[in-house]
RNA sequence: GUCCCGGUAGCUCAGCCUGGACAGAGCACCUGCCUCCUAAGCAGGGUGUCGCGGGUUCGAAGAUCCGGAAGUCCCGUCCGGGACACCA
């Protein structure tokens, strides 16, 4: 929970905000600036922020930083001597950690059986992963819950792939998967819509021979899927399906119409939003069979049952319209119910040939990717935690952006090991506990001379706890991901100039690489990344 | 047609929330660097109409005149993607 970066940034600005009589706040300088640690733009404080910079370096004085004016501004240094051995007290395992003390549900994956997982689920599956982690580390208690589709029409389109076509009998749980997805894709080509149509009902009421297909192969899927969070390191607390939020949504929907906030058009039971410019949305269709909104309804009495703060609905861009509308409609139910919801948005993932779809079949699945990562790997550098190293490729590559950027996936990038990549952030752990491992006696700490290598590497493990912070409030990975790209450049070039073992200041430097070490660990933990020992 | 997201180097992307302070990385390409803590590394080499157009924009009692910073804020527009009543 410590934070002394944060601290003495907080102290500075009221020590400011004394001496001028107005409420000021510095401003961080980024890591690398050469105008120091933090500054105060002085262009609102007087007709001359000139010499009110210069004024204001004379008249400050506050503990461990230096104030220099320069122009307009009014900068400070972090006297690292005399802050380093503070700063560096702070770092062990629980540096950045927060007591937020929140019940946070994070809604992700969505997976819908009997269809194969492909990379846009597998960037839901990172972002959902790393923002649990990092809301946990921020002193939440976190749900991880997983709505699956495991009834409907492209169920029905499986079911018919499965009586009407060939195959063989898969062994694993991979095989059931693409097998699975293998007939979903024929079917959607084959299978007349009439059947589709039949099946679907059929199983909607229960009829017990195409239940009994679905129960088999929605068992395959799950066992599928099971395999494939087991290896990706993701494991939920509450898995919800369709099938058990059918119910619940209907009878909803129907006390909604009972309320008055629903109402009949054409046979449906609609909720009418146009006032608010969210359009019109069927919660029962005209033959009587909840839709995805009336389900929603449904999912989240189960979800609210828990006793949660928050419920946090990770799911991609298109849906956004989607979840406007659906909030609205709890605001009309329950103001607070609204309230505790959000929707992370995040960009589809496309191929350069377009939008991926299961239906037409052209996906790129998350085995197709795994595989060549981990055969790339393989190739280069020898099997030595192969697997491991390409899960760090493919889920750094997924976490680096923006959630709002949308991912035009191509193998070619998304298989790199070198530079802005995962490999390169595992790596430098390993070069770092390298030298924590073969290190002597440290001896005392002095802080004096210390190397500009060093001091980037200070004020960098100064910032983490409000990156990680920042990361959590605006529900944004990538921001943790970029610094700890940022924190591995400025050790690799560190390591490369200044020796640690043996070195006249070695007892400083292994501290600051333990740091460095303990920082990078925790930051790609939090990213629902597996380090290795070895590469 | 309406709404949402994007447009920054050849390519992939940061930066925009919170305006000022050189517009930054990685990849790719070229040149160097392993008797020395792991070369998946490091050093050097050069790139930009920040899609386009407009607007707005700090300081003293007031008034007037002059000056007054945009990749970042606002509006418009173009391009790409997505969404928009019985799919999920």
């Amino acid at each position: 929970m410590s934070d002394p970066w944060s601290s003495l940034k907080s102290e500075l600005s009221s020590t400011l905000s004394r001496v001028l009589g107005k409420n000021v706040e510095v401003r961080e300088l980024p890591a690398g600036s050469p105008h120091g640690d933090f500054c105060l733009p002085c262009f609102g404080l007087s007709p001359d922020p000139v010499s009110a910079a210069s004024d204001l370096a004379s008249s400050v004085r506050a503990e461990f930083v230096i104030p220099i004016s320069e122009g307009p501004y009014l900068n400070f240094r972090i006297d690292w001597e005399k802050f380093a051995p503070r700063l560096l007290k702070a770092v062990g395992p629980s540096y950045g950690r927060g007591n937020e003390g929140k019940k946070v549900m994070v809604e992700f994956c969505h997976a819908n059986t009997h269809k194969e997982l492909h990379i846009g689920h597998v960037r839901n599956l990172c972002i959902g992963e790393a923002v649990a982690r990092i809301l946990e580390f921020r002193g939440n208690r976190v749900l991880r819950a997983n709505y699956q589709g495991d009834i409907g029409p492209h169920v029905a389109k499986c079911i018919w792939g499965y009586l009407n076509l060939e195959f063989p009998e898969p062994k694993d749980p991979v095989e059931k998967g693409r097998l699975l997805g293998k007939l979903y894709t024929e079917a959607c080509k084959k299978a007349p819509e009439e059947e589709v149509k039949r099946i679907t009902k059929a199983l909607y009421e229960g009829d017990p021979e195409t239940v009994e297909v679905w129960r088999k192969t929605r068992e395959w899927s799950l066992e599928y899927f099971d395999s494939i969070y087991r290896e990706f390191g993701v494991r939920f607390d509450r898995l919800y399906f369709e099938s058990q939020t059918a119910e619940p949504g209907k009878r909803i929907a129907l006390d909604l119409l009972r309320r008055g906030i629903a109402k009949i058009s054409d046979g449906a039971v609609v909720v009418d939003l146009t006032e608010f410019d969210l359009g019109i949305v069927v919660l029962v269709t005209k033959e009587g069979y909840p839709l995805y909104p009336a389900k929603e309804l449904g999912l989240a009495e189960l979800q609210f049952s828990e006793g949660i703060d928050r419920c946090i609905h990770v799911v991609a861009s298109e849906q956004n319209l989607y979840f406007k509308q659906v909030f609205k409609i709890f605001e009309m139910m329950d103001p607070e119910l609204s309230a505790k919801s959000h929707h992370l948005s995040y960009e589809l993932v496309r191929l350069k040939s377009g939008k991926m779809s299961s239906r037409e079949g052209n996906v790129v699945t998350y085995h197709d990717v795994t595989e060549a990562l981990r055969k790339k790997v393989e190739a280069e550098y020898g099997s030595e935690s192969a697997g491991k190293v390409a899960l760090a490729a493919l889920k750094y590559g997924m976490l680096k952006m923006d959630t709002n950027t949308p991912v035009s996936f191509d193998l070619e990038e998304a298989t790199k090991l070198k530079g802005d990549t995962g490999p390169y952030l595992l790596y430098t752990l390993v070069r770092a506990k390298s030298i924590l491992e073969k290190a002597g006696d440290p001896g005392g700490l002095e802080f004096s001379d210390l190397a500009p290598e060093e001091i980037e590497l200070l004020r960098l493990i100064s910032r983490f706890p409000s990156v990680v912070k920042k990361s959590a409030e605006d529900l944004k990975p990538h921001r943790l991901a970029r610094f700890l790209f940022d924190l591995s450049d400025a050790f690799n070039r560190f390591y490369e100039k200044h020796r640690v073992v043996g070195s006249e200041h070695e007892g400083r430097r292994l501290e600051i690489v333990r740091c460095v070490s303990t920082v990078l660990e925790t930051g790609l933990g939090l990213l629902g990344i597996e380090t290795v020992s070895r590469m």
